[in-house]
RNA sequence: CGGGGCGUAGCGCAGCCCGGUUAGCGCGCCUGCUUUGGGAGCAGGAGGUCGUGAGUUCGAAUCUCACCGCCCCGACCA
């Protein structure tokens, strides 16, 4: 049925990109790595952004935009940033048809360029806080790239701000934490893990780094979202201070934090099956789509002003589409919405209109529903809350099945082969041991687990003492 | 940067090994008629610098050399 998709058992890579390309969400474009994001793909970024963007102004935050070139030398300037940025940058050497004085490098992410800025805001604590996100694109030369979830050039918000003190930082970099699991789980019904990421995982040239992780059907972790604490290194770097309320001069405190349009890679991977492409209803742009159904041309017109009375009061309460296009048959526009993944289909046909009832479809089972025209909206609507976290618990149920506490290395090793997943084990946190979760298993920390999670071992690695359980695992 | 694959119509491919009329097939597209509750049928039609450059040859999609690009799999990263 599901013409032209690889099936995920046959070559799970391939599937992604199939899902990509029959949903219409992205193409390749002429350059290596860059993206075309198309129609389909845009509205569902969009859809992402109007929840975030509301979610950020719920707590306080502006937005403000800063330019996508930079100086080459700001770059420079914070040690740990340049180590992590530098052979990722892409760099603009000419302009107007001559050699540029400084070369000017496109944003990999903005810190510099804003905490350059952010020297002539702040002279008082009363100028603090400064909390402000864009909404972005920046660049960074990727050795290898897949659509959404690795791309040379992608669109992304990026929050920053200064603070007072550590703990006002540190308050900001948890509570952007919190929303971007909120997101995640109530919107785009993807379960998450928090935590905190290793030294060796953290962001060039932040104290720390708090992020969310989630897995995929192929049992891979991916990194949708990240918070981290920059401490005062910006603020040194660019030498930003503030007076306090004794009159003292102080470097402030920073935070940044992003989610980008690797979220819709997540997405995909989490909830799409072998038919295409499903988007959670809350997150769709199309959220219900009706198909006609006639055999004589008569019955054509009576169904589109049918389903005009019957639609009369759903404009601005629900997102659907009427698919009347007489060029396709039924069972073409049925393989069509599924692959692009629209949550509940409306067949209305002759003996719809005879017996007053629809026949409703549910993307995420399959399931087929004869309901009653009356009070159809709201039979919608709550369909589509059921789809929602149908979603999220099937989500939740089958990361769950493939999460294991494990204590054995040589088993830990073997079940990352097969079936893979994600391992809670004993780590003693040294460098050394966590290189080896690489080494021996192709696998990475992923996150480690806040204060209150504490359990001592020993180290799955080592044998040395160990205070707490890390969730290891491999990743995109 | 290593390994693999591919560049021929919008998409997917065959043809190449063994050079030779007008480069072919499927899907899609256009026109018409019949159809329409799970990817419709028939008829007609449009659409090509065979990735680029050089070479061999009477003659190159096909042989030789070089280059370019893209995709997939690994090492680095959101």
């Amino acid at each position: 049925m599901a013409k032209g998709i690889t099936k995920r058992s046959v070559d799970y890579s391939k599937w992604y990109i199939d899902i990509v390309s029959k949903a219409e969400l992205a193409e390749h474009s002429p350059v290596k790595g860059c993206m075309v994001i198309k129609p389909n793909g845009y509205a569902l970024w969009e859809n992402i952004q109007a929840q975030l963007d509301k979610m950020f102004k719920e707590t306080g935050h502006v937005n403000a935009y800063f330019p996508m070139f930079i100086p080459e030398s700001f770059l420079k300037k914070e040690a740990q940033h340049v180590e992590g940025f530098a052979p990722e940058c892409a760099v603009v050497t000419h302009g107007g048809g001559k050699k540029l004085e400084e070369p000017l490098v496109v944003r990999p992410t903005s810190e510099t360029i804003i905490w350059s800025t952010y020297r002539n805001w702040i002279q008082s604590y009363r100028d603090l806080p400064i909390l402000i996100n864009q909404w972005a694109n920046v660049v960074r030369w990727e050795m290898r790239t897949r659509l959404f979830l690795r791309t040379t050039e992608f669109l992304w918000q990026e929050g920053h701000t200064a603070h007072a003190t550590f703990d006002e930082a540190e308050e900001e970099t948890w509570k952007i934490l919190r929303v971007y699991q909120r997101f995640a789980e109530d919107y785009m019904a993807i379960p998450v893990f928090i935590g905190k990421k290793s030294e060796q995982e953290k962001f060039a040239g932040a104290l720390h780094t708090y992020c969310i992780e989630a897995m995929m059907q192929d049992h891979k972790a991916l990194q949708a979202g990240t918070s981290h604490h920059l401490g005062q290194n910006f603020a040194k770097a660019f030498d930003v201070t503030f007076q306090n309320e004794e009159g003292q001069l102080e470097y402030v405190w920073a935070s940044s934090w992003g989610v980008s349009t690797r979220l819709i890679g997540a997405l995909i991977m989490t909830h799409s099956d072998d038919n295409g492409l499903i988007i959670p209803p809350r997150l769709a742009p199309i959220k219900a789509v009706f198909i006609p159904i006639w055999k004589e041309d008569a019955q054509i017109d009576q169904l589109r002003s049918h389903v005009a009375k019957l639609t009369a009061d759903w404009k601005g309460k629900i997102d659907f589409k009427i698919d009347d296009r007489d060029q396709y048959r039924p069972g073409y526009k049925f393989n069509e919405w599924e692959q692009k993944g629209v949550p509940l289909r409306i067949e209305i046909g002759p003996r719809d209109l005879e017996n007053n009832q629809v026949v409703l479809v549910r993307r995420d089972t399959g399931e087929k529903i004869v309901v009653s025209q009356d009070g159809l909206l709201q039979r919608v609507e709550s369909l589509l809350e059921d789809i929602q976290s149908t979603l999220f618990e099937r989500a939740r149920a089958y990361r769950e099945e493939y999460t294991f506490t494990e204590d054995d290395l040589d088993r830990f090793v073997h079940k990352c082969n097969d079936p893979g997943g994600f391992f809670w084990v004993h780590w003693c946190g040294a460098v050394e041991c966590e290189d080896q979760f690489q080494e021996k298993a192709r696998a990475s920390i992923r996150i480690i687990p806040f204060k209150g999670h504490e359990e001592s071992g020993k180290c799955i690695i080592c044998g040395k003492a160990s205070q707490q359980r890390v969730l290891v695992a491999r990743a995109y």
